[in-house]
RNA sequence: CGGGGUGUAGCGCAGUUGGUAGCGCGCCGCGUUUGGGACGCGGAGGUCGACGGUUCAAGUCCGUCCACCCCGACCA
């Protein structure tokens, strides 16, 4: 490609609105342009990086079965409705309506069009276990794009799926991928962790997160040095310590004016925070039987705490969770800021299960002004649901080895997830067995964002100049800067330079030539802004010795090769390069 | 949805007490220059986010709305 006729300006300056590296710097390299929030072009460069990427996908999916297919982005709004997300998903995903008034589906997710396919398609066990995948656009209409490629609308995404008999070759696909995962983020040099996650709404019983390790990240990991428990604080479990021993004393109410908060009560009352329980009101959207109800939770924590939404959504079987309004805690009979369980009916109470742990507590006494001094879980109150629903913290105990974590911030680069047969029940994709049973394929949806993947490495691999891309995920593999200048040998530059462009072509290799009339140092920071690992250099200070100048961008050693070594020489740094991503490749085996 | 911020040329920005819009980079032409973002001369490019109001006069004052960014909520 001749840099001349490339759609690609680079930028001296980043658009004030991008604040992260990866963002600021795929702009300023003419990689990506912004359309509107969350919703981005990839310009010429970005789509050759991408493409790589996805061929990593591809050949990786391959090597563990899969077979490659394109399912709609346009879904009608009956597969959506057959699987209840059509109700059950707000506002993030698209919806509008055809010509004829047919409600219709922006696709955030395949899952509905794979068993919409398999419904039909697979009919006998013979025609299992099955991989397929596609690389296709999503729409989740997110709330809030952020980061320029790391969140955004509108994205392309690699989504496999597996179709078992049942749960054994469920977990052997999974493990599959977990490892396949391993090898697709470190072609691309990307180092990550996978951490356990959530399972949410969706059932199954395992689910995985890619983590690439990085303080632009949005979500927060517990990571154990000690024996490498590491999980999203979503889910994260960890140790906890009773602060006290002291044996039950008796109720007493004491006035506690204006001592609203946890933190004005502990000043007021001159207690430790950990000897007061913390009542955090909820609305819960539970389904009951085929109705959906909207039910207020009191969830207790220790005063020293926090609650973790996740984990008390999943402790009461929640679909959606939201904090209460004043007067919905009113109407229940509790005083917010005095409010505690006790002398309160028709509530659905759930206890932290260190509370039990935790003599004397200070609590609400439902009375304005005033609060309960040595509250005693199990006779003062109970609770419906005993469970661990608070977050961990940076430092709290491994639930493993008791080792202090440590919490870090991660971007969600991929997820694996074991979605069981609950898709197949929900629309009858069923299969016959070998027994003649009709039993529901058993499901695990695997996905990896190629464009959050790009911006990922682009923030893994950037100095002060510009993008240091491996050489997996580059747009090409050199760049070919010609120095011509005004010089009386700028023809004869001009000339071995074009010629080299052709040479290396010809030798397959993927070259980006700077044959523009600009200075050097343009040509130069250019190179270095937009970051292919080698670069080549015809000049008149090296022509004059009968070579070319080779320089990797990682390295600041210029070294001079003879012309006619140039393209053979090329060829070996490249495959060199290559060589290096396949050696750093481990293999991890997974763990159940 | 709550909090904060920003909207003036492709990008970064300035614009005074309200008086009819400017700078740098980039872009076009000509010339000089040519190994780390050259220089001279000439030029193109703006419904000042939108709408409404105040005023003889609005980029500037007032109101409403919109877009974008950041923090939080949310995130199959």
């Amino acid at each position: 490609m001749r840099m001349s006729n490339l759609l690609s300006q680079t930028l001296r300056e980043a658009p004030s609105d991008a604040e992260i590296p990866s963002h600021q710097l795929l702009v300023r390299a003419g990689y990506i342009r912004q359309l509107a929030a969350g919703i981005f072009t990839a310009m010429p460069l970005a789509k050759r990086s991408l493409t790589k990427i996805e061929d990593i996908m591809r050949e990786e999916m391959d090597a563990i079965g899969g077979q490659e297919m394109t399912m709609p982005v346009v879904h009608p709004a009956e597969i959506w409705k057959a699987t209840g997300r059509w109700e059950k998903v707000g506002p993030e995903m698209g919806r509008f309506q055809d010509r004829n008034g047919r409600d219709m589906v922006l696709a955030m997710t395949h899952e509905e069009a794979v068993v919409a396919i398999i419904k039909d398609e697979i009919q006998s066990y013979r025609q299992l276990p099955m991989l397929i995948y596609h690389i296709q656009t999503k729409w989740r209409d997110d709330p809030r794009p952020r980061g320029g490629l790391i969140r955004v609308r509108e994205f392309t995404m690699k989504d496999s799926y597996s179709l078992d008999r049942d749960w054994a070759g469920l977990d052997l696909q999974y493990a599959n991928h977990y490892q396949a995962y391993f090898r697709i983020f470190g072609r691309c040099k990307l180092p990550v962790i996978a951490v356990e996650s959530d399972v949410g709404m969706m059932g199954g019983n395992m689910a995985h997160e890619y983590m690439y390790l990085t303080p632009v990240g949005e979500d927060t990991l517990l990571l154990c040095d000690e024996c490498g428990y590491s999980a999203n604080r979503q889910i994260a479990k960890f140790q906890k310590k009773s602060a006290s021993t002291e044996k039950a004393k008796k109720l007493k109410k004491v006035a506690t004016p204006a001592a609203k908060t946890i933190a004005d009560l502990i000043e007021f009352l001159k207690i430790p925070e950990y000897q007061t329980a913390k009542v955090v009101f909820m609305m819960a959207v539970i389904q009951d039987g085929n109705v959906e109800k909207e039910k207020l939770i009191f969830a207790i924590v220790r005063g020293d705490m926090d609650l973790n939404e996740t984990k008390l959504m999943n402790a009461v079987g929640a679909k959606q969770l939201r904090p209460a309004e004043e007067s919905e805690i009113i109407s229940v009979g509790a005083v917010p800021g005095y409010a505690s369980p006790i002398g309160l009916k028709g509530i659905l109470v759930v206890v932290d299960d260190l509370i039990p742990d935790s003599p004397n507590l200070v609590a609400g006494a439902n009375e304005d002004g005033y609060h309960l001094m040595n509250v005693n879980y199990g006779r003062d109150f109970i609770a419906d649901v005993v469970t661990d629903i608070t977050a961990a913290r940076d430092g709290d105990a491994c639930p493993n080895c008791s080792a202090a974590m440590k919490a870090v911030r991660g971007i969600e680069v991929g997820n694996i997830f074991k979605l069981g047969p609950w898709y197949s029940e929900a629309v009858g994709a069923t299969y016959q067995d070998a027994d003649g049973e009709e039993k529901p394929v058993v499901m695990g949806s695997y996905g990896i964002g190629s464009g959050r993947l790009l911006a990922s490495v682009v923030e893994e691999y950037n100095d002060e100049y510009g993008l240091l891309l491996p050489i997996s995920v580059s747009p090409y593999e050199v760049h070919l800067v010609e120095l011509a200048g005004g010089k009386k040998e700028s023809k004869e530059i001009k000339e071995t330079a074009e010629k080299l462009y052709q040479d290396l072509k010809k030798a397959g290799i993927e070259v980006l030539f700077d044959d523009r009339d600009e200075s050097p140092g343009v040509k130069f920071n250019d190179a270095d802004l937009i970051g292919i690992p080698l670069r080549l250099t015809v000049g008149h200070r090296v022509l004059k010795e009968g070579g070319i100048e080779t320089k990797l961008r990682s390295e600041s050693e210029k070294n001079i090769i003879p012309l006619d070594q140039a393209v053979d020489n090329t060829k070996e740094t490249i495959r060199r390069l290559y060589d290096q991503v396949e050696k750093s490749l481990k293999t991890v085996e997974f763990e159940s």
